[in-house]
DNA sequence: CTGTAAACGATACGTTGCGTTTCGTAAGTT
DNA sequence: AACTTACGAAACGCAACGTATCGTTTACAG
């Protein structure tokens, strides 16, 4: 029963390698693409490894060869999803800037898929404490830093009074659009982001 | 296969009663707590029928009759839980009790045993229809009328400017601490509530 | 008091997916 | 060429699913 090289969730391909046939990455990206279909097609609710395996023409224990579970696949996918928005840009306009770091986030859960798959992996993040701290290292952590440049350009600047706290403020921001997206079942609005934005910055 | 008197799942002793034995409210009790036991023990996430009915001293049978899966039996002792906070009191100020209903949430959820049924169980409430239109009905519709009925009282006390939208301020105020709960994995403070109101009521 | 309809417990059933193990083959490295 | 690992295929035992059957129990109706 000895655990192989150790997958991690980002980078499953890592591995100590000193001789013998190197992983696919090609069988990667199958299992990968497989995943992020059936995701589409049925949520995290319904993904399997088996079903995984299916889809993708490979071999179960080729899936679990880099995965240890069905979460970490899942949590594999989202965070290559979510991971694809850069820093703001220097619009001279702190709420202007605000509003485009959280409109980054409306936009991406609001897309049909990524929402599915949120909404799907959420437990498994609440309470996997594994799974959870690599989102809040991955994810939360990211955006709460990215605010918190914001708010010292802002204070440089002089649009913002020096008072404010970052963390609590990005937990402002970010709070109610998974509020909506997971619990209250309203729909993400364009205007979401502004209309966040005004309310706390006033 | 035909689908018995049909439960609901808040009310699953509801039944078209036109003779027959009863169903025992005793037995339901046992199942009820016996759910939250086991929610207790080992979150949703390790929940079955089969543990329920064995620790409740009942045959499976007789939980498929009241609940057509773990997920509503689930959310039963859940909104059963949440359900008891009632109306808050004139207190003259409504910055105050706009705290003090936010409170109510943080500190409902900040039990150990509440927040962990929300974590284990909030993605099947965003993902099933059926699962989350309940939610919303019975604790997110019911939160959102409280607070519109502060906001209503603190226009016509004079705190608060007319332009006010109670919706939106709902989600402000509760989107916060489940962003805490489910996501950033930070723990709910004691004085969460009062930060939060502060924020948006400048 | 008696008949009846439904609840109930017990039990068995087939199904699905889990995660693991084994084995023979393929594909790279040294 | 020797070696090491990936890979696919298949089978395994396990847990829980949801359903069905059957005899028993219990309240209500007449």
């Amino acid at each position: 029963m000895q655990t192989p090289p150790r997958a991690e969730t980002t980078t499953p391909a890592l591995q100590a390698r000193r001789g013998g046939r190197p992983r696919s990455s090609a069988t990667e990206a199958a299992i990968l693409a497989a995943t992020r279909e059936l995701l589409e097609e049925g949520g995290v609710r319904r993904l399997t490894i088996e079903g995984v395996a299916a889809r993708a023409g490979v071999a179960k224990t080729t899936v679990y060869r880099r995965w240890r579970s069905r979460d970490e696949l899942a949590l594999a996918v989202l965070i290559r999803m979510v991971q694809d928005f850069g820093p703001v840009p220097d619009l001279g306009d702190t709420h202007a800037e605000l509003v485009a770091v959280v409109d980054d986030a409306v936009r991406i859960l609001g897309s049909t898929m990524m929402g599915a798959v949120m909404k799907g992996l959420v437990s498994e993040l609440a309470v996997d404490p594994d799974l959870g701290r690599q989102f809040q290292e991955l994810v939360v952590g990211v955006r709460q830093a990215e605010v918190k440049r914001l708010v010292d350009r802002g204070v440089k600047r002089g649009d913002l009074r020096p008072g404010i706290h970052p963390p609590h403020l990005h937990e402002m921001l970010f709070g109610p659009i998974y509020y909506r997206l997971l619990l209250s079942g309203k729909p993400l609005d364009d205007d979401l982001a502004e209309r966040i934005v005004s309310a706390v910055l006033p």
